[in-house]
DNA sequence: ACGTGTGAAGCATTTCACAGCG
DNA sequence: CGCTGTGAAATGCTTCACACGT
């Protein structure tokens, strides 16, 4: 197997998707007890074609074997590595509301190496409970000195769309290198920084749009 | 203004996740007095090139006056026409949640037109309730009854990852054609129906292959 | 013989640049 | 004059088809 280095060669940002799309594939064969996989074996579950995931893999590497195929195992951890996530990341969760309760209750982001390490929440009576599922919780004010300790590079905002804006601020200020935001509000970030935007509502129109011209 | 009709013209999947961004800016010049905006000023707000914006507005029609720019409450108009959601949508929840509380508990979904008009749960004792915010809620059983009575079309599934694929079966069956999927389960669909994955940790994973590298 | 890896072809989307119109 | 609307150019992504290695 041979792993290029990334380099300067830019990578779609459609085909990192499909890395992680395939990642829960193999996690499935591996479960199946499947050792070798061809391209059109992991096409067929999650339905792109051949030809894009063998391309998708080449940014990378070689990761298959001629006449042969790939081995399930190794493959993921090319992936893995690929994707940067043959490690754990660390977390600070903003906002701990209906939607910050879905996010640490879901055992996804764990299983794919996100782990959440700190929570910062307005409500002081929440505060007060000190931690949650063993996760210290902060009030927004300790922010910059909690995330620069504990050296936190990513975080994901799960607060209402008013606070959302200062929310960014205090987190790029305290060393904060990419940002989930779960609110509709369009935030700015600086160079250096990067920014994912999740909006259901956005998904929802999507549908409507299909639906509306049958 | 002219409105084109949509026609057997595709058009691409973002220009339609845009213009759902560009309607929510145009909300915020409203709110803010603006009258008339350029596609300069949308771009500036959003993020975007004033092309892009003029090209995915051409898809549709011609929503503005030359040398002058857009009428702001025109245009939003326009653009909800466009996008199918000058209308109401009812929509079915299943799975009662944090997450489905959470989807529950923000106006984001109501203000763009999408209403939540049944809920469907597994756990009897939340069924008990009868309704959630005067939302009437039913057991996974009621489902097809309820659907086909109500009329809904899209559904949400907000359900562990395990119920997932029955939970699409089922609303499917039931005559929903469009799906707001928010487990990492890979679920395919019939031609006819719609089906939407929002996926948090793939978008962790976006941004961790960024930091990754640098 | 088989399935990967990859240049080249084909398609889609974005950006440019300017004509058109108020 | 200014800003939209739009063909044409540029860029980017996907699919094809076949050489290559096992």
């Amino acid at each position: 197997m041979v792993f290029k280095k990334v380099s300067r060669i830019k990578i779609p940002e459609a085909t990192i998707r499909r890395l992680s799309l395939y990642d829960r594939c193999l996690e499935e064969f591996n479960k199946g007890g499947k050792k070798i996989v061809s391209s059109s074996d992991i096409a067929r579950k999650c339905g792109t074609n051949p030809a894009q995931i063998r391309k998708d893999f080449a940014y990378f590497g070689e990761f298959g074997v001629r006449g042969v195929g790939y081995y399930v195992e190794n493959l993921q951890e090319d992936i893995k590595r690929a994707l940067g996530i043959n490690r754990s990341w660390n977390c600070a969760l903003v906002g701990a509301g209906n939607l910050g309760f879905a996010l640490l209750g879901t055992d996804s982001l764990a299983k794919r190496g996100f782990r959440i390490s700190a929570i910062f929440e307005r409500d002081p009576i929440l505060v007060e409970m000190g931690s949650f599922q063993d996760i210290p919780m902060f009030s927004m004010a300790d922010m910059h000195r909690v995330i620069s300790e504990f050296g936190i590079k990513i975080g994901i905002i799960a607060v209402n769309p008013e606070t959302a804006l200062k929310v960014s601020h205090d987190l790029i200020d305290a060393g904060v290198k990419g940002i989930l935001n779960f609110t509709p509000a369009t935030l700015k970030v600086p160079p250096g920084v990067i920014m994912r935007n999740v909006d259901f509502a956005i998904d929802l129109e999507g549908i409507a749009f299909q639906l509306h011209n049958e």
